[in-house]
DNA sequence: GGACGGTGAAACTTCAGGTTGCCTC
DNA sequence: GAAGTTTCACCGTCC
C-alpha cells in the first residue's frame, strides 16, 4: 500500500531526514547501499547529526569499545564503526568481522543501536527486521554494463524487512529514495506495481551441471547416457526451456571431459566413476577445478615447491574469485614477484598476450595476499597494503582451507604422498596466519598466533620449552588462566590457591610470588 | 614568516554475497 | 555511472 506523509527537511540528505523522523518517533531504520563503503560513508553521515539518549550512552560506549577489541589490533574500519556504533549507528557487510556483525546484530534487536546501513547481506539469511526500510541505492554497478537497475525481487527482499511484529508495531514502512523525477516514476511503475521476475534454473550453468553430473554417476543414480537423460528431463530447467537437444549436447562434451580427465570410465554405455572421480565428488569440488588441481600437483615433482606454489595454486581457481584487482601502478611490482618464485609455481604464467594473464596477475596478488597473512602482517596492515577487510579475509581463509585439504585428498589418490605434509602445515599456518616456526606452540589448546608469537620473542619455542619454563615466567607472558591451561595440556597440574599474585607497590604492576608444582 | 588546520574542488578509485569437507598432523 | 576517497591548492589563524 503506498502512503504520503511529510518529513521534516532538518537536512538536505534525504536518507538523514527520514532517520531523524524515525528516531523521533522512537523506531529503528534500515538502509540499504549498494556497496561496503557506501554503508560506511552513510553510517558516519548519520551519525555526526545524531544526539543519543542520555540513558544510551553508557550501553553504547560498552558495545564500542567491545567493536574496538574484537581484534588484537583495531584496524581504521573497526575504529570507524565504533565511532558510529557510539551515536548508536552502525554499518553491516561482509567486510566485518563475524564478531562485528554480531554486536551490531545483537544491540540492534535490543533497540539499542537505532539505525545500521547495510549491503544487502542483510536481507538474507539474517532476521532484523525493523519498523523502516530506507532503500537508498535501487542501481548497482555491473561490470561493463555500467549501472543497472536491481531485480525487483530483490527490492522485495529489502522490503520484507519492514515491520517488527513481535514488537507490536501494527505496519511496516519501506521507503525508497528517487534523485530524480524520472527515478521516482520508475520506482512506482517498475517496483512498487511492477511484477517480481521469474526466477530461471541456473542448472544450465556449466560449473553447476558438471558437478551434477558426476556426482549423477559417482552415487551411481545414473550408470547410462539415458538414464542421466531422463533424470535432466525431470529438473525445473527442462520444465522450463524444453530445450532437451541443447542440454543434451553440453551433458555429451561435459562426458568427454570427464573421461578425458580419469574422473569417469566409459565401457560400451556403461558409464562409471574411477575412485577420483568419486573423491572429487564427495569434495564437492567443479571437476573442473578438481582437473586443474591435479595437473598443477603432478607438476610439483620439477618444481622448488615452497608455500608460494600452493598459495598461487588455489588462488587461480574460479572457487576463490573474485580475486584481488591489480592496480595500474602494481603490474610491474606484480611481474616482478612472477620472476621471484618463478621455480616455484605450479599454475605456469600464461603469455601476455593471453585473455587469461590478467587473472594470473591478480591470482599472484591473492597469493601475496596470503602469504602476508602467514607471515603474521596485521590486519591493519592488509587492510591497508591489499584493501582486504577482516571479514573477507575470513571468508577467503575458509575457501583456501577447504581448497588445500581437497588438495592434500587428491595428492593420497594419485600418489604424490610427498606433498601431504607441506600442505598440511601450510593449512596450519594459514588458520592462525603464524610463521613456521610457531607451529609447535600451536598445537597447544588457548594458544593463536598472538600467544605463540610471545612466548617464542621469550625463547619458550617448543612444548618441551614449555614443559620447562617456570610457571611463574608464563603466567607474566599469558595470563594465569592460560599458563595453567597450557601446562595441564602437558601433564603439569598446579594447585592454583599456591599461585599467588602480589600487587606490586608502584601502580599497575602485579608479580608473582611462590608457587607449588603438584606433578610434572 | 612559517606551521598548522580547515575547506572545497578536482582527480582518482572502486564497485554484493556465499555453500561445499574432514576431524588431523 | 556514481559515490566515496584521496590529493592538493588555497585561505585564515596562531605563535
Amino acid at each position: 500500500m503506498q502512503k504520503t506523509f511529510k518529513i521534516m527537511q532538518l537536512y538536505e540528505n534525504a536518507v538523514l531526514n527520514i532517520c531523524a523522523d524515525t528516531l523521533k518517533r522512537n523506531k529503528q531504520a534500515l538502509v540499504f547501499v549498494s556497496t561496503k563503503s557506501s554503508a560506511e560513508a552513510e553510517a558516519e553521515r548519520i551519525s555526526r547529526k545524531i544526539r543519543v539518549k542520555d540513558s544510551d550512552k553508557r550501553s553504547l560506549e560498552e558495545v564500542s569499545s567491545k567493536v574496538l577489541r574484537v581484534l588484537d589490533k583495531p584496524t581504521k574500519q573497526c575504529q570507524r564503526l565504533a565511532l558510529c556504533v557510539k551515536k548508536g549507528i552502525a554499518f553491516h557487510h561482509a567486510g566485518l568481522h563475524s564478531a562485528q556483525k554480531e554486536l551490531v546484530e545483537n544491540n540492534f534487536k535490543r533497540g539499542l543501536i537505532k539505525v545500521i546501513c547495510a549491503t544487502p547481506t542483510l536481507a538474507y539469511g539474517i532476521n532484523l527486521p525493523a519498523f523502516r526500510v530506507i532503500v537508498r541505492d535501487l542501481k548497482r554497478f555491473s561490470g561493463p554494463r555500467g549501472m543497472n537497475w536491481i531485480p525487483v525481487l530483490e527490492f522485495l527482499q529489502f522490503c520484507g524487512r519492514a515491520g517488527r511484529p513481535d514488537f507490536k508495531d501494527k505496519h511496516g514502512e519501506a521507503i525508497c529514495v528517487a534523485q530524480t523525477q524520472s527515478d521516482k516514476k520508475r520506482i512506482i511503475e517498475y517496483y512498487i506495481s511492477g511484477e517480481p521476475e521469474e526466477i530461471l534454473s541456473k542448472l544450465a550453468v556449466e560449473p553447476v551441471l558438471r558437478t551434477y553430473v558426476l556426482s549423477l554417476i559417482a552415487t551411481e543414480y545414473a550408470n547410462t547416457e539415458n538414464e542421466l537423460m531422463s533424470f535432466f528431463k525431470k529438473t525445473f530447467y527442462a520444465y522450463q526451456f524444453k530445450d532437451m537437444k541443447k542440454l543434451e549436447r553440453i551433458i555429451k562434451r561435459i562426458l568427454n571431459d570427464l573421461e578425458e580427465w580419469e574422473f569417469i570410465t566409459r565401457s560400451t554405455d556403461y558409464l562409471e566413476a574411477t575412485l577420483l572421480g568419486r573423491r572429487v565428488s564427495q569434495l564437492y569440488l567443479d571437476p573442473y577445478t578438481a582437473h586443474y588441481l591435479v595437473t598443477c600437483l603432478r607438476r610439483a615433482k620439477n618444481r622448488i615447491i615452497s608455500p608460494f606454489s600452493f598459495l598461487q595454486m588455489i588462488s587461480n581457481t574460479l572457487e576463490l574469485r573474485p580475486l584481488l584487482t591489480v592496480r595500474a601502478k602494481e603490474y610491474d611490482y606484480i611481474e616482478e614477484k612472477i620472476a621471484e618464485h618463478q621455480a616455484s609455481l605450479l599454475c605456469l604464467e600464461p603469455s601476455m598476450f593471453e585473455p587469461e594473464y590478467e587473472e594470473y596477475l591478480k591470482s599472484i596478488k591473492t597469493a601475496m595476499f596470503f602469504l602476508d597473512w602467514i607471515n603474521e602482517v596485521d590486519e591493519e596492515l592488509l587492510l591497508e597494503q591489499y584493501g582486504i577487510r577482516p571479514g573477507e579475509t575470513r571468508a577467503k581463509l575458509e575457501l583456501a582451507d577447504w581448497l588445500l585439504y581437497s588438495s592434500q585428498e587428491l595428492c593420497k589418490l594419485i600418489r604424490l604422498h610427498g606433498l601431504i605434509r607441506e600442505i598440511n602445515k601450510l593449512r596450519v599456518r594459514l588458520k592462525y596466519g603464524a610463521k613456521e616456526e610457531l607451529l609447535p606452540l600451536l598445537r597447544l589448546r588457548n594458544v593463536g598466533r598472538v600467544r605463540a608469537r610471545k612466548l617464542y620473542n621469550n625463547k619458550i619455542k617448543d612444548l618441551d620449552d614449555i614443559r620447562k619454563a617456570d610457571i611463574t615466567r608464563l603466567t607474566q607472558l599469558l595470563g594465569r588462566q592460560t599458563a595453567l591451561s597450557v601446562k595441564k595440556q602437558l601433564g603439569q597440574e598446579y594447585a592454583e590457591e599456591k599461585i599467588r599474585v602480589k600487587k606490586s607497590k608502584r601502580k599497575g604492576q602485579t608479580a608473582l610470588t611462590r608457587y607449588d608444582e603438584k606433578s610434572s
